[in-house]
DNA sequence: GCTGGATTTGAGCGATCATTCAAGTTAAAC
DNA sequence: GTTTAACTTGAATGATCGCTCAAATCCAGC
């Protein structure tokens, strides 16, 4: 067996991920990637397959991350929906971190990929639907350790919830984008993760 | 003067920004162009200067229709309130109309376009801070003839209504791009407008 | 019918695209 | 030290990119 590899596989999968995060699949070039994993094509593609491949691998990559934050940040809360007011008014502070891009890489994808990128599109309709599905997941928790304050009310639901949060957080992060004052940003947040809370029983606002 | 202009320049613009609106800025090629407007490239560059002119002048196509049909929206309603959930109910039917793309074209261009579409990025963040201007003047005009029923709050002030609104209409039209059932978005589409309803004075929900 | 200038054409520009592969390099196994 | 096979290299591929421009086309005005 002669010879390991030389680079790091997860390693090169989080720099195309930025790369891909921040230019989106079409503009960023072979060139781009050769540049910022450091490789050269021929090792690219032996590694990987293809753009698509390496971009569908980027994609696992930032799902199985998110999916990580979000876990650690519902362990660290008693209450689901506390967890998930945090969750948003942690996304109100993007304009001041130092991400790739302020938007969702899934929201960004999902609305980048034609038909030429089915394959990709397919991966990131089945990562969104893990995530909704993990939100779906805290309502539920909430809903059955009592938190809801009307759990019989239909649009309170844990799947209805769950839907609307994922497309609050999608809108939340592509406005995020824009050039605005930050300020905005945060009160945008600080709106949502209030209706989120307004849901719990004995909320004091 | 000889020889008349044999194109319709309104009528490019629209299948520009169908194509554009459909595929995305970078996907969308220019033989993808001279096919949708049967015209030569050198017509086209004569007319518009370059295929970011082009996308540019159908930006503005696009947002100007927007705005045309929310004042439409807004003045066949007496309550602003009401106009705003009936705007919110009907982008609960896009999986079944026949659109270019679901997601806001404007949404789509802020998360494609890159540094090297400057000109065009700054076209997007005003077309955008127009619409929200707009959604903002709607909450203003409710607050103004008395229908907001907590105008004091500072959630419901009109500027943070607005800023609330564009965002879930980003949101909800980027979950709307999956492709999931159609019946799903048109409850996330209710869940909304009824919070909208929500913020009336006499409001039976 | 002729003419002049606006409009349109389409071959072709250099650049860049994603991808391939034969050759070179490397280090573990013996 | 030699062998060996996995790994890496980078020039080259054909396709396609956005774009240009000289020539052809067309029609209002005379």
């Amino acid at each position: 067996m002669p010879r390991a590899t030389l680079h790091n596989r997860q390693d090169s999968l989080e720099r195309a991920l930025n790369l891909f995060w921040q230019k989106g699949f079409h503009a960023t070039s072979l060139k781009d990637i050769e540049h910022a994993l450091d490789m050269r094509p021929g090792s690219i593609y032996a590694t990987f397959g293809s753009k698509d491949g390496l971009f569908q691998e980027a994609l696992d990559c930032y799902s199985a991350r998110s999916l990580r934050e979000m876990e650690s940040l519902m362990a660290s809360h008693d209450s689901p929906l506390t967890a998930l007011a945090t969750y948003i008014r942690k996304l109100g502070g993007l304009r001041d971190c130092e991400v790739p891009s302020r938007a969702c890489m899934l929201a960004k994808s999902l609305l980048e990929l034609g038909e030429r990128e089915q394959a990709a599109r397919d991966k990131v309709e089945t990562l969104l639907a893990n995530m909704e599905a993990r939100f779906r997941q805290a309502f539920a928790d909430a809903r059955d350790a009592g938190e809801l304050i009307d759990p019989e009310r239909p649009a309170h639901q844990p799947e209805r919830l769950g839907r609307r949060l994922q497309a609050e957080v999608m809108g939340l992060r592509a406005y995020a984008q824009r050039e605005g004052e930050s300020e905005a940003v945060r009160q945008l947040a600080e709106d949502i993760a209030q209706d989120i809370e307004a849901l719990k029983v004995n909320n004091t606002n």
